[in-house]
DNA sequence: AATATTAATATATTATGATAAATTATTGAC
DNA sequence: GTCAATAATTTATCATAATATATTAATATT
């Protein structure tokens, strides 16, 4: 058992890779490696850190798929640092709740009770740009509305909803609504929506615009409580219908990536 | 191998360490490989991919780090699908924080948000075994104040909310405040604590924990909202002058990262 | 001269073989 | 049976080499 072990220091001697990972990860947390910083060749950063290329290139892809890093290919190419895509980082944070039984109800809750708080401050910052923008949205749901479709009317108000987050100005608020409302358009894209729901989102869109317009707050929050919960109570009836009707559902509760997954054929790709 | 596939088939040749990464994360998404599944050794795999030790290496250590499988050594060894750990989302998740500017207002605002809607549902299922583990904190709490160990009594009250949090019987909400307290407590660790705070904090827990036990919702979320508030005021004025103090803040907000890189300085250097 | 084409070059990507280190299973002594 | 030594298995690392790919530079074409 005790054989040649390190004198002192770390009783388990660490690996050489995760040892590298840690110490550019501490660079880039403390600052001292910005985005786009380079990094040097796969070659060089073997040689800087006296390990082999294999080894090197396992650290590397590593805080590649972390998204810490970037690898590009020829001449004046190499490693740079990268910060994190809020894509890639949805999708680390997507195979956390893919263990968790995470529910259409718990998504439902959580936009509940953080959209009230976005729309609140985006009414109270409400620049011309951003009711342009969300005018736009309503406007383009209505459109696809009155062709009857209605999968569109849903995409344009996930991007509403998308852009109220957006605005609160909470990076935190922003990226757990942002999180949500795409796994939410997820699940909408799989559930059959009819015209009644479509047309009650337009209705209470419209509303909401309103009140962020008038920079009235409290009235804005209203708004979407209702709008959420509306949204919430069909969606969770019509997934459990749809649950019922694949025969997945019945003594456990719905995840959410039961219905994902049947979705998964076509993969999302970035770029 | 078949040279010239590039041109045919897919226009962008995807590196054989992603498609084995996409398979393999697929499989784990759609359910069919269940946490503790054992994959089989590397050499196995490289034989079942059709890759290289080294190519099959690099996707296995990307998905170690993903929390996605883990590793074992020696016979009967190799490598298993697991469950990704909350830690280890959590860091993900800081990795991807760490460019946007967040400050300690945006997590007392998320705070503030959901504090009250993980209250409500502890104090609507409020088990003996619950109670009973949130009375042993608010004890200890206490005993350590009494020692004047200040800086103790909030590791209590960290606790204390992250039992709410769990109690709130929604994963997403109880990995979003997990994340938010766990934060905080590491900017808590660094500036500098009074009698008066530990003392306020101290009372309103045992505020939250009565109406707790009472079953009583509604004073429950009113007793944490304060509670909440109050922390989250001390805390800001407490960073603010830390980071006054440090030089670093003036024009811009100050980011929780930057007084959590100044704890980062645990140099073990051993290469 | 501007533009398209080709060649050169630097880099990542994949492959193979070999050794070291760590862990577990097995064996053997008492 | 218990415990220590040994063997077997697997990851971790190193080294070398060939291939694929993207950028840049040079060349040819219009």
């Amino acid at each position: 058992m005790i054989s040649g072990m390190s004198s002192l220091g770390s009783i388990k001697s660490e690996k050489s890779t995760d040892k590298i990972i840690r110490q550019i990860r501490k660079g880039i947390l403390k600052g001292q490696l910005q985005p786009g910083t380079f990094l040097g060749s796969e070659k060089d950063l073997a040689e800087l850190f006296e390990v082999s290329k294999q080894t090197l290139r396992e650290t590397i892809n590593a805080l590649e798929y972390m998204g810490l890093v970037q690898k590009k290919k020829g001449p004046g190419g190499g490693v740079f640092i990268s910060q994190v895509p809020e894509r890639m980082a949805q999708d680390l944070l997507f195979n956390y709740f893919c263990f968790q039984q995470l529910s259409p109800e718990h998504l439902s809750e959580m936009r509940l009770a953080l959209e009230p708080v976005a729309v609140k401050a985006a009414a109270e910052n409400n620049s011309p740009e951003l009711l342009k923008r969300l005018e736009d949205l309503n406007t383009k749901a209505e459109k696809v509305f009155e062709l009857g479709n209605y999968a569109g009317v849903d995409e344009f108000a996930v991007l509403f909803h998308k852009e109220i987050a957006q605005a609160s100005g909470n990076v935190l608020v922003a990226f757990v609504l942002g999180f949500v409302e795409d796994l939410l358009s997820q699940v909408k894209a799989i559930v059959e929506e009819d015209k009644m729901f479509a047309s009650n989102i337009i209705e209470a869109h419209k509303k909401i615009y309103r009140a962020i317009k008038a920079g009235d707050g409290e009235a804005a929050a209203m708004a979407i409580r209702e709008d959420v919960t509306e949204v919430g109570a069909g969606l969770i009836r019509l997934s459990k219908k749809t649950a019922l009707a694949k025969g997945i559902a019945g003594e456990r509760e719905p995840s959410v990536f039961q219905y994902l997954a049947s979705q998964m054929e076509d993969d999302r790709k970035s770029d």
